[in-house]
DNA sequence: GTCTATATGCAGATAGAC
DNA sequence: GTCTATCTGCATATAGAC
């Protein structure tokens, strides 16, 4: 691997473990064992470096994110993609960016991160209307809003779990969301089709 | 107000905003107005102030819990609670501290905040059981589960604002929560009892 | 592209006088 | 308790040779 590739790797693991403002140039060398003239020549500053590497990261999620966008079917899908095993004392490689001042307060290194948490959103939004729409969610639930609430208890599980020091509150937390989920689903227990009236 | 409590209120706030790695002795000397020597008078390490302000932040969102812990129909409680306006760009006071690697890393940073959380978990396990007791929550929700939930969306509400940049994401978060414990709830709507036949 | 040398300023204190 | 002076080391580069 060539040398910003290295750096650029290299530094989205420390934006991952430390967040920006906690990461000098000089850990991203010693780490990447690229040299001082190497890494100002292919970024001329730090925060260079850092929109490259937090590109990195939110592509890094794609995957994940297309899994929940999938073919199969919405339920199942959100299922999967709450209870998909994580690392969870690790924390969010895009989330933990809001926590960083530096990070907030430039707009080049906050931008991706909004847009990152948007495109989620959308996903997220549309497979809650399809689940809605297949019957699977009571048709009161506003897509939009329950959007908000499971991202948040994603980002949210991460900080209980760091706090605890301990993956299982996250894992809790996901699964509690589901069982909300399901215990607010219509009930076809009934019968086979039982629509308004 | 002595230096001692000044130092203590300044560093309180600035690890809300800041955190800890980016907030340095300077900061603190000059937002307060205190001087060099009584600073480290007062406390011999930026360390040990911050324990001192983290007490400090921790101390403050009690009054809100308690009120979660308080006497009135446990559902409007979490209802309260949970649209409680709350200024959502600024973030949680304890929970941002699970996102700075050198409280993570220093026990004496991370445990305070650890207890805060558990303390908190125990206020939420017992309004959701009392709610569940009253029958305004389905018997099968575990409450233990059900706290991670709601906690996360609440610390998970926070990131979603500052990644929008708007706290709108954030009551989105909460009043989809409470959808769905409404709509999860124990349906007296049908009829007067409805029960498994 | 990569290397080594050099530079400014702040972090995080310590020392000792008043 | 508070003040001013001083210190070491790291953050974050810049300069110029190879």
């Amino acid at each position: 691997m060539n040398s910003r590739e290295l750096l650029v790797e290299t530094m989205a693991d420390l934006l991952w473990e430390r967040g920006y403002a906690d990461t000098s140039p000089r850990d991203v060398r010693e780490r990447s064992g690229v040299g001082q003239g190497s890494m100002y020549h292919h970024f001329p500053t730090k925060r260079d470096l850092a929109v490259a590497a937090l590109e990195r990261n939110i592509a890094q999620l794609r995957p994940a994110e297309s899994g929940l966008a999938g073919p199969d079917d919405p339920m199942a899908r959100i299922e999967a993609y709450l209870l998909h095993p994580r690392d969870a004392l690790k924390g969010c490689r895009v989330g933990r960016m809001t926590q960083d001042r530096q990070v907030r307060e430039d707009p080049a290194l906050l931008a991706p991160v909004t847009r990152a948490f948007q495109d989620a959103h959308e996903t997220w939004t549309t497979v809650l209307r399809e689940a809605v729409d297949a019957g699977r969610l009571p048709a009161e639930v506003d897509p939009v809003r329950l959007a908000h609430t499971l991202m948040a208890v994603l980002q949210g599980g991460y900080v209980l779990a760091i706090a605890h020091q301990d993956p299982r509150p996250f894992e809790e937390a996901c699964a509690g969301a589901l069982d909300l989920l399901h215990a607010a689903a219509p009930h076809p227990t009934t019968s086979t089709h039982d629509r308004k009236k």
